[in-house]
DNA sequence: TTTATATGTTACACATACTGTAACAATTGG
DNA sequence: CCAATTGTTACAGTATGTGTAACATATAAA
């Protein structure tokens, strides 16, 4: 899955999970909700139970659960749960001997495209899942 | 080739092509300079002349020009000529018959991925490759 | 204790994309 | 005509992604 792909499967799942909180969604449920197979979902929302976003309980009954009020999740922290790899990174190729001229360029580049990783990700955190919430008109129950 | 590579492929071309201004570099000679396969690095400035950063000859003595002064050009110009797919965009599956749900979501990401998209441009356009040279503390034979 | 249901992880076949290189037509200057 | 060069296509080999299945582990309820 593209970053973005994931972000947007990331959110369409936790929005659901705000909207029926606190009763625990089964990865089949989230699956129906939002289209993609159930297997992905729960290696998607794995990531989350990590990152403590969710937490997740097994067996009969159990399903995944909102970790932290909806307002207090930002768009970056999903992103930053589920992404290993940024957004801009630099993958020159490590194959060939490098010049002291490329190393050069290598680091003026990474300074670079961490610049533009930290807008993208302080864009991000401006965000919330209650933001999404609101914008479609969805409420949640979840009781701090 | 990632964006950040075609990128940073593209600048150290350019760079060259600044230094060496105005005597045509054939991508042999951008070859030797960068790393990159020479086949590589036509198809990368052929781009850029059909964006009209860089001009090309073909024939003896042919190679590629740079075609505006380097103050003129900047990063995010060059981005936008040898990048056809944005860095943050939205490729969610059509193979699926799209609920009412999937599509407004698809419309909320898209306008987000573009608000970053945006940015991410935005700083680019304030780089000029006449700062990369000063920042390599390289000159540029380019007289306008 | 048994059964049903979940997560979390691994596996796998298939498809798609990337990579590095070669080849070659078209073009140009000498 | 010849040598050099761009611009494009091709291609084999590799890597990555995709969709799904399978299953060990865990848990709650009957």
């Amino acid at each position: 899955m593209s970053a973005s792909t994931k972000l947007y499967t990331a959110v369409r799942s936790l929005v659901h999970l705000a909207e029926t909180h606190p009763a625990p969604q089964s990865s089949a449920q989230i699956s129906e909700v939002t289209g993609i197979h159930s297997s992905k979902i729960r290696k998607l929302l794995s990531f989350m139970v990590k990152g403590n976003l969710v937490s997740s309980e097994k067996g009969n009954n159990g399903g995944f659960i909102l970790n932290k009020a909806p307002k207090q999740i930002t768009l970056q922290e999903i992103y930053c749960d589920i992404e290993d790899r940024k957004a801009f990174h630099l993958d020159v190729s490590q194959k060939y001997k490098k010049s002291k001229e490329t190393e050069d360029f290598n680091k003026y580049f990474l300074g670079l495209f961490s610049d533009i990783q930290i807008q993208i990700e302080s864009k991000m955190s401006k965000i919330t899942l209650a933001d999404i919430l609101k914008n479609f008109n969805k409420t949640t129950s979840f009781k701090k």
